[in-house]
DNA sequence: TAAATATCTGCCAGAATTTGCAGCTTTTTA
DNA sequence: TAAAAAGCTGCAAATTCTGGCAGATATTTA
């Protein structure tokens, strides 16, 4: 086999597979790694591809990780949207923190009249800058990861407030498991909410979906939207549809 | 897996949940423990994500308060390093909102370990980046002029608090009429605080001393210590002296 | 065509990196 | 305040990297 040949399919397994190990590479076209590996620092002389300890990386494997915050911004935005078209005047709406909402709050028209509770403190920051909203905090000891408040004056709290609407930003979800998430005192929070509220709309990017974690929120029948920046008819939301679960 | 793409892996689920327990990433990726805690030290060193005990937080997250340019920064400064002396570890201690109080909150010392109630959102803001100070906030309506809580629930909660020390900024003080402030149910707020705490402490720019508002805080008398920028001997401060009211 | 030259490939020894483990310290939690 | 969880350090094993060397192969030149 030519160099050229062997660095053709080299180049090609990185595209195909993201990265590969010198030593598959090695084993495959029966030459020493040795070769292999001159090889992978060649072609990363020449810009096509990242050798690693070990291997090599594809070019846009890097860019993807780097991107994909700018890139999840987006996908928020267009959730957001999708989420303040259910807001109507004179609602009461509870809300969590997390990325979406906040991507939510900055997104609320200017001449919205609503009353929103929320327990997050940079929600409520965003909130308490719109002119026109009427912004009750829910306050209890604040957990320092996620600066929302957690505890059971704040559940109580909760309990007490009879909302229109209720937004979650969520971290996993999965037709078996339900809404899950990783900390067990936000769960308590966001549960009490969903309760208070006549309905609930839960947003999360499409890259959550089908994913979960170790605490449970709810399961599928306690939602009353899911919000994803998908089209409605996008095959990864089927099996969330035929579940009966309204998709935005 | 690489050890690049292991990273990446781990970024993007930082990227996409917010935060990441080691032992869960271990389990995923298959590798030990410590292999994820040196990839998490890497990464935070790259400054990529913040570490903390049990796993990793996402660096985006946190900053979304811009420091806006305040008036007379220095001397509040000076008045904060002086309001700082005075809390202790493991004391409680409630606070106000404004600009002094914000900048008090920047300068708490790294080790301090003390808890802290407010109904401000921005000072709330602050104390959450402490990483020992705990946090408690008092919610209610939010006042969106001070973004801080008002109204009955905050006071019945302030009323519960028995804090060793409570700070305000204050709008105006005078011999006569004391302390005095121009929001009515702010000026609630701050009576429940002083009330609830052993120790008051006052503090004001020099500016403000002799002037007043039309709705009253307190009685000189009820205030433990009055702190401004200005040496303990400057004249300005003498009739406060007279008055009976430490300096500091 | 034969010799000279350049390129490629495999091998090797020592250096460097990576990873899991054990023992010990620090932090957290009940 | 003590048990449990997580973190850190140093070590050892495994893997990978580096540069040099030698033989094989290809290319050029006399």
């Amino acid at each position: 086999m030519l160099k050229k040949e062997r660095q053709a399919y080299i180049l090609h397994q990185v595209s195909l597979h993201n990265s590969v190990l010198s030593a598959d590479l090695s084993h495959a076209i029966n030459v020493s790694e040795d070769t292999i590996r001159r090889d992978l620092n060649e072609l990363a002389d020449d810009g096509k591809l990242i050798k690693v300890h070990g291997g090599a990386l594809s070019k846009s494997f890097n860019s993807f990780y780097l991107r994909s915050d700018v890139y999840n911004v987006d996908n928020k935005k267009r959730i957001a949207e999708k989420a303040v078209s259910m807001i109507k005047d004179g609602m009461f709406v509870i809300t969590g923190g997390g990325t979406t909402i906040i991507e939510m709050a900055r997104l609320l028209p200017e001449d919205l009249k609503a009353t929103f509770f929320t327990g997050s403190i940079p929600a409520a920051y965003e909130y308490s800058q719109h002119p026109n909203i009427e912004l009750i905090f829910i306050g209890d000891k604040i957990a320092k990861k996620s600066q929302i408040a957690v505890g059971g004056e704040a559940i109580n709290r909760i309990r007490h407030i009879k909302a229109d609407l209720c937004f979650l930003g969520i971290n996993a979800i999965d037709i078996q498991h339900g809404v899950t998430d990783n900390d067990w005192d936000i769960v308590q929070v966001k549960k009490a909410m969903i309760e208070s509220a006549s309905q609930t709309a839960v947003m999360s990017i499409s890259e959550k979906l089908n994913t979960t974690q170790r605490v449970r929120v709810c399961g599928i029948s306690e939602i009353d939207v899911l919000i994803t920046e998908l089209e409605q008819d996008a095959p990864q939301l089927h099996p969330f549809r035929e579940a009966g679960l309204p998709i935005l």
